[in-house]
DNA sequence: CGATTCCCCTGATAGC
DNA sequence: TGCTATCAGGGGAATC
């Protein structure tokens, strides 16, 4: 699933092939996709606008236009922003195709449908709710080891269930989630409020260890994700918890074990990651 | 405030 | 072989 990881592999990727292109004709295929417009709408505010730049917001991709228009993409779980050469076939489940400039194509496709797209006017790109509501970038400065501690103390949740609110710190899911109590030696279910300084240090640590360990890899590809070229990405080999249930702790042997944990299904080890203190 | 459940959607998997 | 029921999961909404 594409993680804060896989939605900047995913912006590099594109950003060299795609930035200073004129978007030419737009097609939706599968109109439920874009929540801020109807598809004839859509290519209507499209046509002849240039790709400026490409941003990242948590698990947002923000593709900014001339016009001072933004597209704001979400690619959920299965969702997939792909590039492809006059030669290539369309992806299968493809939603909506943005034609580019000498016959090149943008596309999104997902098989879940669960992902969207919003267009909206660049100014009001933060009043916009979603982003509005999102917690710091866990890469940006804004996300130190006090942040962490001080929201800590705020809240009775479960851990797991906090790293994955997005207006605690955006861009965690599931994968990184379990990677960050893992190497940070966290129980999934312990309680917020009572993790130790000492502990929030080191969480604080591991969530931004997890996430540039991802990026250098080029993202987890478990299911779907694959980057803006349709590579997949080499970091689900590195994994330490995340879906290696039944197998042993790479620090201590353990059987690595699977709970459902804030409605996910978590992977932890139940010896490094104690529930006790 | 926090916990739980449903919803969206469809491929994979288990059970028959 | 082929059908059907169940599950996974990001995030928002509704409910308790």
């Amino acid at each position: 699933m594409p993680e804060l990881p896989e939605v900047e592999t995913v912006k590099r990727s594109l950003e060299r092939l795609i930035t200073g292109s004129a978007i030419t004709d737009v097609n939706v295929l599968f109109p439920k996709v874009v929540k801020s417009h109807t598809p004839g709408d859509f290519k209507a505010s499209l046509a002849g606008c240039k790709i400026k730049s490409l941003a990242r917001r948590g698990k947002y991709l923000l593709v900014h236009l001339s016009g001072d228009k933004t597209l704001v993409i979400h690619l959920r779980m299965t969702g997939r922003l792909v590039y492809l050469e006059e030669k290539d076939d369309l992806p299968r489940y493809a939603h909506v195709i943005f034609y580019l400039e000498g016959g090149k194509r943008l596309v999104f496709a997902d098989m879940r449908k669960f992902g969207h797209i919003n267009l909206i006017p660049t100014a009001q790109l933060k009043n916009m709710p979603e982003l509005k509501k999102l917690g710091p970038e866990p890469l940006g400065k804004e996300f130190t080891v006090q942040y962490l501690q001080q929201e800590l103390r705020k809240r009775r949740t479960k851990i797991k269930a906090l790293l994955l609110d997005q207006t605690f710190v955006a861009g965690l899911g599931n994968i990184y989630a379990d990677e960050a109590l893992h190497l940070a030696k966290i129980h999934p279910e312990r309680t917020a409020q009572g993790l130790t300084g000492s502990e929030a240090a080191g969480l604080h640590h591991a969530i931004i260890k997890v996430l540039e360990q991802g990026i250098k890899n080029r993202g987890t590809s478990f299911s779907d994700y694959v980057d803006g070229e349709g590579n997949i990405g080499t970091n689900q080999y590195q994994l330490k918890a995340y879906q290696r249930e039944g197998e042993p702790c790479s620090n201590c042997g353990t059987i690595i074990e699977r709970k459902k944990v804030a409605g996910r299904s978590s992977f932890f080890c139940p010896q490094c990651q104690s529930s006790k203190r």
